[in-house]
DNA sequence: TTGCTCCTCACGTCACGTGAGGTGGC
DNA sequence: TTGCTCCTCACGTCACGTGAGGTGGC
């Protein structure tokens, strides 16, 4: 009494391509209820439209194959929502970075860019609370903006007392390579640790530095500035970068007075 | 004067990775101002900078390569910002495509489809003006936009008499390869053609019909309930779908009343 | 019988990323 | 001299799309 749909049929039933139910098939997303042995003829049923209509959307907001199959198997209602609000949130955070850049472009094809006032300085040996991790370069905002969530935490938690402002560390193939281990950290007193908040003693460096003001997304602008004063006036060192947070306003709708003095590594 | 700057020291100063940049140079978008003839070893400038901070915005917002090239070497100014305005643009539809599929996707998580309601009509000749193009699957929402705001243009401005609610045509490789020539038209009682707006004589069809309320992009379920409902009660033929837009009020931001009659070919 | 639908490979797409294997400069 | 940076292939990624070449059902 179940009808069988052709794979032509039941793509006019779901909206979902031919190719797309093959490479379903395929990849074990999405099977057809019966496959004639001989032929290979794939055959659906209407009871499948269900999922069918829960794939199509997933995959129209680009959610992983993988996860999607995770959404479908997920043994509770609960997991399958937490799976869905997981992926929204990362696409509203792609949709910020969007805006960011959008914002930078602008700035960029209007504003003329102002020259680095560079300055020298041997920042000494730093006691701290941080996190660190290997971050894609692309997720750099969403992860930095966690870190220091965790890190204000721990050290609210613990009453530490703070002593400078806050600050990422960058390696040189965090640049180059789009990808590596980098560390955001703050400068306290007395250090503690707590989760993946741990302890680090900030050795001392010396750099050449510039103070970046505005958003974030246009710090490229200020590395290049740097940058090539830096390749005119010092001696370039192989060390990581760092990046001191010295103003960026609670509230962070408006990053147009953001100040960051950007730290390149040269011989002291 | 102008200092050079190996692959690994303009990627810092651009923040465009090294495999990027190498990229861009194979691909003719971006090129060194130096080549080692012996080594192969790339040097930049740091005048180059200007044009790496746009590309690295522009490819940051997904603008294909060959447009980035464009808008690089596009004769004038003006030229420039019509690309990217283009692009951004482009953009938006996307992120309001985004936005109805999220909305799409609550509603099918949340409330259960109503069965279809179907009649069974056929539909005469019907004289009409109509816009007939190739179109992806991805881009029917902003085309059939633009396709009625060019029909309405010429009803107007040729003081056409309409004869019946606007409509579409669209053939089943539409929906099973993704990709045909679609045809949007509005009935009326004299025919009239400027642009890409032609006359078109819609030829007399028999379907079975059911009337879809909600947005467009929750259209798939009432095809699969009527499209189930005809495997079962008629015979399918193959020839084009039709969709006759019934209810679209103007103020398009509340979807959930429009009405939307799905018309599926059947032997008459 | 014709034409339509379906099948399975194999390869293409797009913008890089990932090694492998090797060379050059300080 | 060591280790770092650079080089060039060749291949991988992701979710299908594009044919090519062939078969099956009405």
């Amino acid at each position: 009494m179940t009808a069988l749909f052709s794979i032509g049929e039941f793509s006019r039933l779901s909206h979902l391509t031919v190719k797309a139910l093959r490479h379903y098939h395929d990849v074990g997303l999405f099977e057809p209820a019966e496959v004639d042995a001989s032929s290979g003829y794939r055959q659906y049923e209407a009871t499948q439209l269900s999922q069918a209509r829960i794939i199509r959307r997933l995959r129209a907001l680009d959610m992983p194959i993988e996860q999607v199959q995770y959404v479908l198997t997920a043994p509770s209602e609960a997991e399958k929502q937490l799976a869905i609000g997981a992926h929204l949130k990362s696409m509203e955070s792609e949709l910020q970075r969007t805006r960011e850049v959008v914002a930078s472009l602008r700035s960029l094809l209007t504003e003329p860019l102002q020259p680095a006032d560079v300055t020298y300085r041997t920042i000494p040996e730093t006691r701290s609370v941080a996190v660190r991790e290997r971050v894609e370069r692309i997720d750099t905002a969403s992860w930095i903006q966690q870190a220091f969530a965790d890190l204000w935490a721990v050290i609210g938690s613990k009453g530490l007392e703070q002593t400078g402002p806050p600050a990422g560390i960058f390696p040189s193939a965090f640049i180059t390579e789009g990808e590596a281990e980098i560390v955001a950290f703050v400068p306290v007193a007395t250090a503690a640790h707590s989760g993946r908040v741990s302890e680090l003693v900030v050795p001392e460096a010396t750099f050449a530095v510039a103070t970046h003001t505005g958003p974030f997304s246009n710090l490229d602008c200020s590395y290049g500035l740097l940058g090539t004063y830096v390749a005119e006036n010092f001696v370039s060192r192989t060390a990581p970068f760092r990046e001191d947070y010295i103003d960026t306003p609670a509230d962070s709708e408006d990053q147009s007075a953001f100040r960051t003095e950007v730290c390149w590594p040269v011989v002291g």
